[in-house]
This record gives C-alpha cells, structure tokens and sequence, in this order.
DNA sequence: GCGTATCCTGAACGCCTGTTCAATATGCGC
DNA sequence: GCGCATATTGAACAGGCGTTCAGGATACGC
C-alpha cells in the first residue's frame, strides 16, 4: 500500500511530528484538554503509534516539552549571539520575553508548566531547565556588560534575580490578557527596571526589527 | 435516624464545609487531580450532595475558589488596617505575600488559578478579582506613604505594576522549591526593589511577630 | 397531625479515554 | 528471495468518574 510506503520510510520524521503536535494541541487546549487521539488526529496518525512511540501520553507530553525548550533556547542563544553589545542583548532579551520571535504565545504554555511542574516530575525538569538556562544567559550578558563598564548593579547575582522575577510576573499578566497589559507595555516596564536594577547609562540603540 | 438528623439541621453549613473540603483537596492535588468523591470524603458527605448544592464539578471549584478568594482578602485587608504606617503596611505585604500569615501555601494554588484562569471563565474571574484588590491594596499604600513624605516614586502607577509582578514572580520560585528561595529570600529580594522603586528613606520598624 | 419543600444518600448509568493487542506492512541483513 | 526487527494501524478493552435519579428523612407552614 502506498501509505504505508510513506508511513514506514521515516520513522524519526514521524516521531517528530508527533511531537509537534503534541505542544501544538496543548497550546491550544492546555494539558488538561490534550487527548491521545488529539495528538494522533494533529499529526495525522493513528493513536496506537503515539504510544508506540511514546509509551504513554505523559511520555508524549514530556518529549513534546523537551524538544520545545530546547528548540526554543537554541533559537535564542543563536539570535542573542547575533546581538553588538551587552546593552543590546539585554534589549533583545527584554523582546523576546515580551512576546516577539520565537516566544510568541508561548506564555501560556509556561504558565500551565509551572502548574504542571508542581506534581508532574518531567515538566519539572523541563521548567527547571529552561528557568536556570535563561537566568544563566541574564547572568553572562550582565557581567559582559559589567566588564564593558555599561552596567553597574549593586549586586548582580540579585538583579538577575529579580528581573528574571519580573519577566514572569509579567508574563502572567501577558498571558491572561489582562487589559492594559501589552508587549510593549512589558518591554517598557521592564526596561526601566533594569535601569534601574543595573545603572544603565548608554541606551540601548533600537537597531534590526525583531524577527 | 440521628445521622440524617444531625445532616439536616444546617444544610447552610454543610455547603460551606463542601467548600473548605474542595479548596483543601484542590491544595493537596491539584486542579487535574480533583474529583467529586474526593470532596465527598473529605467534607464527609456524598457526592450526590456536592452536586445538589453546586450543580457539578466544576460550579464546587468556582464556588470553592470564590470562597477562599474572599476569605483571603478580608483577612488581609483586616490585617493592614492594623499597621501603624505606609512603610509599616507595604512590609506587611510583602512578607504575606512571602508566605507567613494568611497566605501559608497558597502560592502554589495561585499558580494552578492561572493556568485554569486562561481557560476557564470562573477561575479567571476569580483571579482577575484577586488581582485587582491585592494592585488596588498596594496602590493605596503607596499613595499614602507618598502624602507621608515617606515614598517618591517617579511613577506610582509604574512602581505598582512592577511590584506586583515581581511578587508574582517571586512566587513562582517560591512555589516550586527552586533551592535558594525562601520566605526571607523573598521578601529581602522585594524589598529591596521597593526601596529602589519607590525612594523609601524610613525604615521598616520590625515590629510585631507575623501570625 | 398533614403535606410539601428542602435536604441528603447511595446506587446505577453511561460516556470518555488511556492503554493493550493482534494483524499487517516495510525494509534490511544474509 | 527469506526471515526478522521495526513501524503502523484500528479495534477492542476496561477502568474511572461526572452526573442522574429514585427514594427517604427532616423541618415547617397550615
């Protein structure tokens, strides 16, 4: 049969998608909506290889989450790279928090995940993850600033902190649509905290348009 | 039979003690964990009787929600009324929201409210609710250490967002044990922010032992 | 004292959904 | 070409759980 040729020549390909599907229907339903025959119907698949694949739908959803903070932060780490200076970076980072490039929607699905890692071990790991790999990245565009002589926090273990803090804070208040809360309404707010946190003097030149 | 008179006699009560057994099941697990014969067991009573009073599952969360949502707030609002000043009265807060108090082990059903919040019209107007009051609380506090002479922020309604969400963000580390944070941790990394914020001069008296 | 509205129970119903499984196809080493 | 490991399917299974319901007790107005 010509679709089973298709099916069985890569199965690595179907793998993946799965996974995509995977955060795609818990995007769109959170984890409590999210069905194995969602997933399988999102993928174009049967509901027996999601199984096959993933053991169970916990399985599904924890490979699902794990390639999407990877994903994500691989994104981010090659645009942050990409970025002049310290002043910049911490810009960039300030955006992509907010909502733009490859965190569009994606509070929400954060926010779900702190719920969820609150009992489920692998969303915990993958919060986990995630929370300490950004903070890490906060921590070395801020002493690169240092260094340059761009920032002088008071302390900067508690900055990072603290603004890696508010961006959630935010966030919470992003995801749930709370009036008056907007991406630039983020970004401004928590630039001036990090002005303020930082001592920032040089302003950040507002160059390329985010992607 | 004397069991079913004793259950008659106040049905009043009866509803209230569902209320207090959904909140405390909903704490130990968790939105998704929740079923109607857990509550039954827990407040003592049937699951017919959950569902006579409250329609079904989901009308005894809202109405669970509701119910410790307001609890909360006029335990709190009680509580500041007591302190002597602004300063007196922003610390309060911030060592409630760090968790001593009223607010013991609340955070991480907060964070289980805003994932259901995104979903779920009742518990995002629990939330939304709950929100307000706490910004509302805070932007009064402000305001009066600002005719004090005790605070000068540069922009109040800024300095009350960012708090706010710093609180919230705090909160999330807070509520998933990231090792190194701590009730004090919280609120020393707060205050220090309010400090910066808001300009205090006057220190906190660290007056009466928290309840 | 009687009837009715309210309160409460426990069992039964029926759907939803994760998981299992037997059957089949595919590709690959020999 | 043969046989075996891997992939894939779809149907069936079985348990969990929200909701319904018929029945009974209680209080209370008349």
């Amino acid at each position: 049969m010509a679709r089973a040729a298709l099916a069985a020549k890569a199965p690595e390909e179907r793998r993946e998608r799965i996974m995509l599907a995977t955060i795609a229907v818990v995007r769109e339903r959170g984890f409590a909506g999210t069905r194995v025959a969602d997933i399988a119907l999102e993928a174009g698949t049967s509901q027996g290889l999601v199984l096959y694949h993933f053991g169970s739908l916990a399985g599904a959803l924890a490979a699902g989450l794990t390639m999407l903070e990877d994903e994500f932060y691989d994104d981010f780490a090659h645009h942050l790279a990409a970025e002049d200076g310290p002043v910049e970076r911490l810009r960039f980072m300030a955006e992509l928090a907010a909502g733009r490039g490859a965190a569009v929607g994606n509070w929400a699905l954060w926010l779900e995940l702190w719920a969820r890692a609150l009992r489920d071990p692998d969303a915990r790991a993958v919060r986990e993850s995630q929370d300490r790999r950004w903070r890490a990245a906060l921590r070395r565009v801020i002493d690169e600033g240092v260094a340059a002589g761009s920032f002088s926090p008071s302390n900067s273990a508690k900055s990072v902190l603290r603004l890696a803090a508010l961006m959630d804070g935010l966030a919470v208040q992003l995801a749930l649509n709370e009036p008056g809360m907007t991406t630039r309404k983020f970004t401004e707010l928590w630039w001036e905290s990090a002005v303020l946190e930082l001592g920032i003097t040089e302003p950040a030149k507002r160059g390329k348009a985010p992607r």
